[in-house]
DNA sequence: TCGATAGTTAAGCACATGCTTAACGAATCG
DNA sequence: CGATTCGTTAAGCATGTGCTTAACTATCGA
């Protein structure tokens, strides 16, 4: 599980939709720097650094052979940002039922 | 589902610590905005942005009733991040596999 | 009606973010 | 070797973000 902190950068990670592009990209599967920009409409620069915020935040690692670099996706953060989301969801829920069952019961009453 | 610029805002509201702990906290049921303020290390109208900023996301929405406003979590919205990572992550596992399955073959081919 | 409570608005400030261009490094190809 | 490709670093700049304090409004309760 990740703490708040990781957390924290995972999620601003995913909050620009350039760097969820690449991720979208990469969840294809492995790519190099030049394949992610190739869509994206900002210089290589950029792209770089977007890569780095997505390495940061432990979305994605890459490793560079001879002259080209290859980003490729790591499931374990991506699938624990989806668990925080998951779990709010499922407390969110929880308290729905407990709320429509009182209603209901208060509403039993009445009858 | 959302738009990619929704989903901008949403992680975006995500990434900062007090608003997760806003949205945990309204996970578990309405509050006040003093409520939620209370357990954070700033100062009310700082509660107020970030309330702002869960509202403008779509996580959240809120209501005033006499001088007190309640907010309550949207569970669609908290729903749609959630179904944007899980999308991505059943691809990268489609992809996973498929290269599994490569490997496999290969070492078959060897033996 | 007076004071406390709950929230709101506005201004300002420090720092972070997302780009750009320019210049450079290093592997590969002819 | 020389040119090209792929990536990288550095500097600079406009805008966004996350707070603060101060001042103010609106409601409630004694």
């Amino acid at each position: 599980m990740l703490n708040e902190s990781r957390l924290d950068v995972a999620f601003q990670a995913l909050a620009d939709p350039a760097r969820r592009a690449m991720l979208a990209r990469l969840a294809l599967g492995p790519a190099s720097v030049s394949e992610l920009a190739r869509p994206l409409p900002m210089s290589l620069p950029a792209v770089m650094q977007h890569l780095k915020a997505l390495e940061d935040s432990g979305l994605v690692s890459t490793a560079k052979k001879g002259r080209v670099r290859t980003a490729q996706l790591e499931g374990d953060t991506l699938g624990a940002a989806e668990a925080w989301l998951k779990d709010r969801r499922t407390e969110w829920e929880a308290q729905a039922d407990r709320l429509e069952a009182f209603l209901e019961s208060y509403q039993d009453k009445g009858e």
